[in-house]
DNA sequence: CCGAAAACCGTACTGGAGGTACTGTAAACC
DNA sequence: GGTTTACAGTACCTCCAGTACGGTTTTCGG
């Protein structure tokens, strides 16, 4: 029955934004009912308990980042052929959607989740460590298709710099938050970028002229 | 009196480790007073609620902190007069700190800090602001000494570029945490190094070399 | 050594939260 | 129209944050 995802996905929402702003442990149970508008056995019948709360968040957050990361660096792939491009592209339309973001990316569930490890059984941690894995492996992909063609300036380990990626990304999003200023998360993620660029453009290339021939 | 400094040392010591094990709302007084060996009046004649105790966690926290960057920093001030080479050899010897630790980094207090500030009132998340400000101040001095001798590849706002630094260290430390691997902080710092190095080495030089030259 | 402050201990309470257990029931679907 | 879904209602238990307040030991300064 179709109510019954609906109510489902409105705790996970409301959880996730609660999560995020006090973390998983100081999030009750009885503040998400309220807010949800049900009572305490309609989310147990959702949720046998609060772990199962947590990996239906991740879930959900892992799915929603995927389609967010497909949709900006398929869209890089529609723009580009060439796979160094395709990666510069991807973090130019990756920032210029977090700088969209009216609040700032309100946090990272992984991040929050790797912070209180001990709150989650073995299940949801590994559940975690797979998810961030899967992002890597997403970076390094497209880090290997550009060390198939292009010779970087210096030797480096796909894995290493897929990692950078990610953590600029959330070291961005913790700066963004600590400082109460957003626009560093996307000014970060575009100084990944423009690691990337310069480990593979032999010549300095101004920015401008990166864009002229990105929107070629 | 000696003893009440030492009580409250220890508190706080514990209480550190549970916070960054599973955060500050999961953290709870009792657990913290059994492992304590004291009671639970003992604890609030220390700390008049947990707002203090987050206080006193976050001024500890900044304290080493900065003692730690002052060490790594002031002794690679010693090795070299080269403002740019202060910043390399540090951020080497502070990888190397990282790379010691055998359970890897514990966790930074201001990025789970961060992540829960709706549990804290202003005062609190006033103080984590103003120390990762601190942080960023402390990198974009050593970054503006450089930029008053070297000429980087492209413009860069030291502010901006100090941020990076502490990005690498906070995403690197989630990282860590979240992938279970102890090695990707000092890894993604020697990245941060590396980007550094790059946008002031105008002629690509292995790594190889630079230590020899750092050692001269 | 003594008085006073510091550094706790003991106990008792309130209110809220996680979680369990069961019964009941309106609505949807087949 | 019967079964399943999707809850509501009620009651209960345990654990935790925090308050209150009186009593006791330890430490240090004089």
């Amino acid at each position: 029955m179709r109510k019954g995802i609906e109510t489902r996905e409105r705790i996970l929402e409301i959880a996730e934004a609660a999560v995020l702003a006090k973390g998983f442990g100081a999030t009750s149970i009885d503040e998400l009912i309220a807010e949800a508008g049900i009572t305490k056995s309609g989310f147990f019948y959702h949720f046998k308990d609060k772990n199962e709360l947590a990996r239906g968040l991740l879930a959900r957050y892992s799915a929603r980042n995927n389609l967010l990361l497909a949709g900006v660096f398929g869209r890089a792939n529609e723009l580009t052929e060439d796979p160094l491009q395709r990666l510069l592209i991807g973090l130019n339309l990756f920032a210029e959607h977090m700088a969209a973001i009216p609040e700032g990316h309100p946090g990272c569930l992984v991040a929050t989740m790797s912070y209180q490890d001990r709150l989650f059984n073995r299940e949801i941690r590994e559940l975690v460590t797979e998810t961030v894995k899967g992002w890597n492996g997403f970076f390094r992909g497209m880090i290997e298709d550009i060390l198939a063609i292009y010779t970087p300036r210096e030797a480096i380990d796909p894995d290493r710099l897929a990692r950078t990626i990610c953590c600029s990304i959330d070291g961005g999003i913790i700066m963004s938050k600590a400082l109460g200023q957003p626009g560093v998360l996307p000014e970060q993620m575009l100084m990944a970028r423009n690691y990337v660029k310069m480990l593979f453009h032999p010549v300095t290339v101004h920015a401008v002229q990166i864009e002229e021939v990105e929107a070629a």
